[in-house]
RNA sequence: GGGCGCGUAGCACAGCUGGAUAAUGCGUCGGCCUCCUAAGCCGAAGAUCGCGGGUUCGAAUCCUGCCGCGCCCGCCA
């Protein structure tokens, strides 16, 4: 639709210059018009009244008049003070068929004229499985990925692996002092892992991570405990590589567990970069030192530095520490290094962090500045609760992810079996198990990520409407047409194009609804990826499913054996819309289901 | 106590760089399968946009005060 904007702008500039309009603020008051009936695009003139003294809807009628109606714009009318734009529905079509919405493909990089972004998400401690707050993460990290992608950036994605801190050295000691029996004496009280999971080392594992911290707050050996995990933090920061051994040994079957809960959502990751490797390539030293030496540093009694960035604003605590009084670089310091490291790769920064991690965001943001470096956009989401509190992996108050996806492909299955009788176990199997986890996805793409939300099994498993089996169900049905024409020996392609009769006389109305929200597809694409809001893209999506399906109630593409190109054309355009969007979304599209 | 965010029909959620009758889904009520997949479509009822003030020709949207909820306020990660 910029198009058109562009081409109304051209049309109003000198007939608002003879009324006496001479800046151009009125062109970013132009907006797609809530009232679909009265015109695609609608001026206000509410502000122009003051400045020439007349009621608003004299100016939008003398506007009215002095504007001619052409090829692209069939149609000005006056109502109510607002000055509308109706498009011609020729143009309309013909822009659409034509081939000027920009399909993409989310699953290619586009080379030419790409912008570089690196997205870092996930990045979860690897002590245990995904439970569903922790994968809301994951899902709008990857989404945020595959959109940039599809509106045609170089993205590459990366999970930044937190190989040091306390929570893996609690995982390597629990694993080298504790049998599985002790383990398993210590949880008594709690679910025994469920079965299938066993033998999935996210779920194994987990178990000596939860019984050490019940062992860390048992007052006969807590000190002794304590002692001993906080040896093994400081030799990991200090960059001991024997320990960093041992930690390794003890995450990497755990984050392969997780990793291949989230490849059977379709995440999946370019790189992994490890914390350890600032420490151990001197990159957290060289900070420290640059770091010393700003206006805003200080030093503690005990020798620990840090910088205070109230002097640049920021509110509340402001003392910012990046080294111990023993001289170790903390968490945040290592961060900042990551960083930096990351602009000397990729020329924009996304990360995805939950909203406990705002102001530590900020900290790090703050001190890139005075480093010379530009923020990093972050997206911010908040966290799913459970309805009776929050999730914690250390409680054992979860749902796991991997759960959650055999209750949606088993509850999918059901539907399935229920509506195609015909299907074999191996179609139902297959369509189950890519409904069930597009819906987990989508139920959590479409929320907009500041909004905290109850996690709640019957909405998760909800696959009516709003949801990914909607969007998937629209786009079989173009499937099914497209094949049934090809079964009558035409097949969609550019050349159809000379074919088609643009005399629209009784053509349907819901057609042109749908060529109206094709030609907004690119428009919300690529707002979704500036602002980072995969929602606003979801909805997008949705809307044009629901188009498709009015069309499809209205206008038959094959009728009496004889297939309608004009049909045929916009059910293939919106078709591939669907499919690269649905890519888009990380939902998997279906010839059948 | 301080900082940040959220509060929109019974439920869930969109709209938030100000503009026309606040969009959508679930749920409720009523209709549509001799016709390309009914996981669909059509219609009805349902909203003091948390509450009060302000700015404006115009506020769900901006400012401000209050109320409720979440997160943060380690020389933890």
């Amino acid at each position: 639709m910029e198009i058109l904007r562009q081409h109304v702008e051209e049309m109003l500039s000198p007939a608002l210059a003879n009324l006496g309009i001479t800046n151009d603020h009125w062109k970013g008051m132009i907006s797609v018009s809530r009232e679909k009936q009265m015109g695609d695009l609608s001026l206000p003139c509410f502000a122009f009244a003051k400045q020439l003294s007349m009621a608003p809807n004299e100016i939008a009628e003398s506007l009215k008049k002095a504007l001619a109606t052409n090829e692209i714009v069939e149609e000005v009318n006056s109502t109510a003070g607002y000055l509308n734009f109706k498009s011609s529905r020729k143009w309309l079509a013909k822009y659409v068929i034509g081939g000027n919405v920009r399909i993409g493909n989310a699953e290619l990089n586009s080379a030419n004229e790409a912008e570089s972004v690196l997205i870092e998400h996930t990045s979860a401690n690897p002590n245990g499985p995904f439970h569903v707050g922790r994968a809301r993460n994951a899902i709008l990290g990857d989404t945020l990925v595959r959109l940039n992608r599809l509106h045609g950036n170089n993205v590459r994605s990366e999970y930044y692996v937190d190989d040091m801190g306390k929570q893996v050295a609690v995982l390597a000691w629990a694993l080298a002092n504790l049998s599985a029996e002790e383990v398993e004496n210590i949880l008594s009280d709690r679910e025994p892992v469920n079965e299938i999971w066993e033998t999935k080392p996210d779920h194994a594992r987990v178990r000596w991570y939860q019984a050490a911290q019940v062992l860390r707050n048992d007052e006969s050996v807590k000190d002794d405990i304590e002692k001993a995990i906080g040896k093994m933090v400081h030799a990991s920061e200090n960059g001991d590589h024997g320990v960093l051994d041992a930690f390794e040994n003890a995450y990497q079957p755990v984050l392969d567990g997780m990793l291949e809960t989230l490849s059977r959502l379709r995440i999946n990751f370019d790189e992994f970069t490890k914390e350890s490797m600032f420490v151990t390539n001197g990159d957290v030293s060289n900070i420290m030192q640059k770091l010393s030496t700003l206006a805003i540093h200080g030093v503690a009694d005990n020798g620990a530095e840090y910088l205070d960035l109230g002097a640049r604003g920021l509110k509340g605590k402001t003392e910012f520490f990046y080294r111990r009084g023993d001289g170790s670089s903390l968490y945040a310091t290592r961060d900042i290094a990551y960083h930096i490291w990351k602009y000397s790769q990729c020329d924009t920064l996304i990360n995805v962090l939950g909203e406990d991690h705002k102001l530590q965001s900020k900290q790090v943001s703050m001190t890139l500045n005075e480093l010379g470096y530009n923020s990093p956009e972050v997206l911010f989401y908040s966290f799913i609760k459970l309805p009776d509190g929050k999730m914690s992996t250390r409680r054992g108050n979860v749902v796991f992810m991997d759960d959650l996806l055999e209750e949606a492909k088993a509850h999918a299955a059901e539907v399935v079996k229920e509506i195609r009788t015909d299907y074999t176990d191996e179609q139902i199997s297959h369509i189950a198990e890519a409904v069930g986890t597009s819906a987990v996805r989508f139920n959590i793409i479409k929320v907009s990520p500041d909004k905290g939300f109850t996690f709640r099994w019957e909405e998760a498993l909800s696959f009516d409407s709003d949801s990914a089996p909607f969007i998937m169900y629209s786009h079989t049905r173009s499937r099914s047409i497209a094949s049934k024409c090809l079964a009558l020996g035409v097949a969609y392609d550019d050349s159809n194009i000379e074919n088609i009769n643009y005399d629209f006389s009784d053509i349907p109305q819901s057609m042109f609804e749908l060529l109206r929200v094709i030609a907004t597809h690119n428009d919300a694409l690529m707002k979704a990826v500036e602002q980072n809001r995969p929602n606003l893209f979801a909805n997008q999506l949705l809307a044009l499913a629901n188009h498709y399906n009015g069309f499809y109630r209205d206008c038959k593409v094959i009728s009496d054996g004889k297939v309608n190109q004009t049909y045929l054309a916009v059910s293939e355009i919106a078709s591939k819309l669907l499919r690269s969007g649905m890519i888009g979304l990380g939902i998997e599209p279906l010839e059948k289901m």
